[in-house]
DNA sequence: CCTAATCAGGACTTATGGGTCCTAAAACCT
DNA sequence: AGGTTTTAGGACCCATAAGTCCTGATTAGG
């Protein structure tokens, strides 16, 4: 897996939040019925993107969850750094310590440039594009579309 | 991770066969030594590579592993595939099942073309080319230089 | 033939990510 | 004020990857 778990459904409820659009707090077992996530994990992850300030919550009978900032200024990258950290961008391809252009491993200068496209892919990607598309065409956050 | 440590610690072993480029077999104490990776997990590990014809072996004294074609015929990609399987070739960024070109997740145009360069990456380097650039400069298979 | 060295592989232990459960704290509503 | 609904977060359980240990099968060499 490329992504933790964890981090698959926090991007796909961040997504869901920016596609449906909604002023309100959305409750988290709102989203985890929508989505077919267990909702005490999903309770817990998200606690990452608070504590990031990508999420906003609020208590109570009308709390929930909400985007802390507007959808155009979130990266898929922020949240990937918030939930499983840099490792993806940085690593070597063989785990060896140290790994970088002074130091290389055989596998360097093939693995550098991969990895830098899949960092792009996240940094360039915002919560606003990819949700526009969501709603657009056939789109799907969930095993049944949602 | 994007490879298991069971995977990493295959190519970091198919590399040192290819890069020291013996007739004769190398004992996996030898190969575990050089490399710093536990014996026994080791040993555990190139089972999967000397089943998928990989890798020959022998018993005995004057036993051990070879490489089971000419290293210009093995590709990375074989190996990522004996030992982790195909999913990091094949699967979804967000982990959606069935996701494809004609039931798409949000992320599947942006996706699928960054995972295709990884999967080049993988499918392009052969040993021999690689080894040869372990033998060239400063590249390391162990955090010491073997 | 016997011993030592090596791979093969099952059984077991440990570490970690995924997931559940329960209690506390905050916010709304009557 | 008090009850209800929600997030916050600690404690715990489970599945799997990582790693260890031991026994057996095979091979070389005296």
């Amino acid at each position: 897996m490329i992504l933790s778990q964890r981090c698959e459904y926090a991007i796909r409820t961040a997504l869901f939040l920016a596609a449906t659009d909604r002023h309100d707090y959305v409750a988290v077992r709102e989203i985890s019925d929508a989505l077919h996530i267990p909702q005490a994990f999903l309770a817990k992850t998200v606690q990452a993107l608070t504590g990031a300030g990508i999420f906003a919550s609020m208590r109570g009978p009308t709390g929930g969850l909400t985007l802390g900032r507007p959808a155009a200024q979130i990266t898929l990258k922020e949240i990937v750094l918030a939930v499983d950290g840099g490792d993806l961008f940085t690593d070597c391809v063989l785990g060896l310590p140290g790994c970088s252009d002074r130091q290389p491993c055989p596998l360097h200068d093939q693995w550098a440039p991969a990895r830098a496209r899949v960092h792009d892919m996240f940094a360039t990607a915002t919560l606003a594009d990819t949700a526009a598309r969501t709603q657009a065409g056939d789109f799907r956050l969930a095993f049944e579309p949602v």
